[in-house]
DNA sequence: ATGCCGGGTACGACCCGA
C-alpha cells in the first residue's frame, strides 16, 4: 500500500482550521504532523477533523508551540516530549507508532526551536534541543524500524535552500553551530527525503512580510528525515506549494512523503 | 530578517515567530 505522510507548520490551529480541512479533504493524507498549534489540548478542534476519519493525538501548550498527529491508522503508541532536560516545558515533540502491512512505522513530529536572536538564551536552547534530539534519534535507530523524523526544523540545510543564502548566513537557522548538529543527524544515518528525490531548489516557508511569497523569497526548513528502513520505502516527496496561495494561509506549506508498505 | 505581517492573549499593546 502507498502510505502518505505529511508535515505542516499550521501557525495556529484555531485560525487555520478551514485551511486544514480543505487540504485534508483534497489530499487525504494518511498521517499528518502539525506544528505550532498554539493551543492547549482541550482547545484543539477535534470533531471536524475526526469527521474526516482521523485519529488525533496532541501535545499542546497555551499560546505558543504545540504539536499534533493526525492519522487514519489507529495509534499503537504515543510519546510526548523530548527527553534530556527535565525543566523544559515547551511542547515540541509528539511521536506515534502505527501498524501497517509488513510491520510497523514510527513517526516523530517536531517543532525545533527557532533560536533567534542568537545573543539570547534562545540560541543555546536550540543547540541543546538539537543535541538532545540527536541522542533521541540514536536510540530510535537502534530499533532498526522505518522511522520518520519530520517537522519544522528551523534549519536551512544548504545554500540552495534559501532564495538569498548570504542574507541568512549568521541567523540561527543557518550558521555553523546549527548546521553542525544537523550534519550529525545526517551522519547518524538519517536521510533528507526531499534531497533523496530531487536536486531542485524547493522552498517550504515564505514570510508574511515584504512580499516574500510574491517574490518567491522562501527557504526550505520543513523536512522529513528517514531511517534507512524508511528511506528504502520512499517513493516520492511533494511540497504542496499551492497552499501558500490559498485564503488565510500559514507561512509554511505541507511537505508530504509517499512510502510503499 | 532588521519583524514591514500575522498569530496569541485579551481589549491595549505586548509577546512571539523566521
Amino acid at each position: 500500500m502507498a502510505l502518505r505522510i505529511a508535515t505542516w507548520n499550521i501557525n495556529g490551529i484555531k485560525a487555520r482550521i478551514e485551511l486544514l480541512l480543505r487540504w485534508l479533504e483534497e489530499e487525504k493524507p494518511d498521517i499528518v504532523g502539525l506544528q505550532e498549534i498554539k493551543t492547549v489540548d482541550e482547545g484543539f478542534p477535534r470533531a471536524e477533523i475526526e469527521a474526516l476519519g482521523y485519529n488525533i493525538e496532541t501535545h499542546g501548550q497555551k499560546s505558543w508551540n504545540g504539536v499534533a498527529l493526525l492519522s487514519k491508522i489507529p495509534f499503537d503508541e504515543v510519546h510526548r516530549g523530548l527527553p534530556g532536560e527535565a525543566e523544559d516545558e515547551q511542547a515540541r515533540l509528539i511521536e506515534g507508532v502505527f501498524s501497517v502491512e509488513g510491520g510497523v512505522v514510527r513517526v516523530c513530529n517536531i517543532y525545533l526551536p527557532n533560536g533567534n536572536p542568537v545573543d539570547t538564551e534562545k540560541f543555546p536552547y536550540k543547540l541543546r534541543w538539537m543535541d538532545r534530539l540527536n541522542r533521541f534519534v540514536e536510540g530510535r535507530l537502534e530499533l532498526e524500524e522505518p522511522f520518520i523524523l519530520m517537522g519544522d526544523f528551523n534549519l536551512i540545510p544548504a545554500p540552495i535552500d534559501a532564495h538569498d543564502p548570504n542574507a541568512w548566513w549568521g541567523d540561527a537557522l543557518y550558521r555553523p553551530e546549527s548546521l553542525e548538529r544537523f550534519r550529525i543527524l545526517s551522519n547518524l544515518g538519517m536521510t533528507d527525503a526531499l534531497r533523496a528525490i530531487s536536486a531542485e531548489q524547493t522552498f517550504t516557508f515564505w514570510d508574511f512580510q515584504a512580499g516574500a511569497w510574491r517574490r518567491n523569497a522562501g527557504i526550505r526548513i520543513d523536512h522529513l528525515m528517514l531511517s534507512p528502513q524508511a528511506a528504502d520505502r520512499l517513493d516520492d516527496v511533494t511540497v504542496h506549494k499551492d497552499v501558500r496561495g490559498w485564503d488565510k494561509p500559514s507561512d509554511h506549506v505541507p511537505v508530504e512523503g509517499v512510502f510503499s508498505f
